[in-house]
DNA sequence: CTCGTCTTATTTATCTTATAAATAGTCCGC
DNA sequence: GCGGACTATTTATAAGATAAATAAGACGAG
């Protein structure tokens, strides 16, 4: 159950709290999209006090938003001078919400090239630790993530979702908390491609090539795992070039 | 320390703004450390009215630090069930304030080769991007950090600051925006590390390696310019495995 | 005119006091 | 026992006042 419907036709307090569970997090969501999406590139960021009103909330409110897109590097406040959008360079891809409204604002396909020229340094190298290092539990969490993607080519799971949990079972499982931080990345960056993806029909996630890495992994072959992650994102790189040259 | 020996020369109001340019920067810096180094982790966190309290200052003050730190992935709220710590898999480690943190918190040797293991993976990578990708003002920017470094030899620069202009450098010549996000990242590890590699001594940053980097980029050669940048980190790896096995 | 200082206006920072909303835990009637 | 109302606690929201910081303009001395 979501929100009873009042039946009225006032619709205000934060668009019936359209973004969050509470009116700092919707003002957060509304607020930082319109910032990645280039809203005030060419007119100043508003004062606090305009801001309060624009979108019908506190003081309080507007500033606890504020300060959480601070956080995130895409605000900085200054007595008198006021609030004023960082340039890009200052934002924190990594954060899971800056990461999302950066790929939701237009689908670039330059980002989704880029993000995955990411992933060429980080999974193959994680398979690769993995396969070095991981205790059992990284290990069963990886055979988990496979069998997951096995029941979604027999239509019994998300195939987007199997494949995902397959990927961050890899990155926790190299026990390196900087390449687990990725999780958060992976996950969010994975889930909105899915249109992309998805447009190349037969595209399901090469089940042979996952397997090659999850014994790989077992086997202890560190460069056996590495090779075959990185031939699996290698697949999605040509998919994407394919893509940029029909462009 | 505890609370209640002040008494003497006043010094209340956030011990006189010890962390930041304001009470909240001070607070953040403040509740941030404290709970990266655990000492939340056998005592619940304190509600909000309570850390008022303890730390002397305005709820607004105590509600926009915890925004912050919630933005950063330390914290979580919840009406009635207060303000929990997150598990360390949920901080943001790529945050600049939450590295700092974890890496001032005592200086584990074991974070300082994790971080490697990932510079391992992203380094050398930039650098093969940027030889094959970069344009006039990257390479000019590499050029730049390494005169620094050679400056730094005959003491006419800091040796570390230049040593990690050098390589902040060729991350932002990548030209993916993924890449150069591990600017801060790295800047924030290497000058936090400086106590560690310090202790070698003799080990300035050896300048031909470098140099290597540097020649193989100008030259556009990417396989080149991927090996000298990982010969260059393997170099610091072995220094951590050695003082591993001395402790 | 030029430079430094002083004043002023604007904006964030802080504090205070209420009230609302959410919900974990308790108690009650059956 | 068990479901549901009740209560107490904690965050969420609001509103208003004051303080502090500082950019910009006014002013005055040289």
């Amino acid at each position: 159950m979501t929100k009873e419907d009042r039946g009225n036709s006032g619709m205000t307090k934060m668009e019936a709290m359209g973004g969050g569970r509470n009116l700092t997090y919707a003002l957060l969501e509304s607020v930082g999209k319109a910032i990645v999406t280039g809203r005030y590139d060419n007119a100043p960021f508003p004062t606090e006090a305009d801001l309060a009103t624009q979108f019908q909330v506190s003081r309080s409110v507007t500033r606890e938003a504020v300060k959480m897109l601070t956080a995130k590097g895409l605000l900085v406040a200054r007595p008198r001078k006021g609030t004023t959008v960082q340039p890009p360079r200052a934002w924190n891809l990594f954060d899971p919400d800056v990461l999302r409204w950066m790929l939701e604002r237009k689908f670039s396909l330059d980002l989704l090239r880029q993000f995955n020229e990411l992933r060429i340094a980080i999974e193959p190298m994680a398979a690769a630790i993995a396969a070095r290092a991981s205790n059992a539990e990284g290990i069963t969490g990886i055979e988990a993530g496979y069998q997951r993607m096995v029941a979604a080519e027999a239509g019994d799971d998300d195939p987007l979702e199997a494949d995902i949990a397959f990927h961050i079972a890899i990155l926790e499982a190299s026990a390196n908390p900087f390449y687990a931080q990725f999780r958060d990345v992976v996950m969010t960056a994975l889930r909105t491609s899915i249109r992309f993806t998805n447009r190349f029909k037969g595209r399901t996630a090469s089940l042979p090539q996952h397997r090659a890495v999850l014994t790989a992994i077992e086997a202890r072959d560190a460069e056996a795992a590495r090779a075959a992650m990185l031939a699996l994102i290698e697949d999605v790189m040509a998919l994407i070039a394919d893509a940029e040259r029909a462009a």
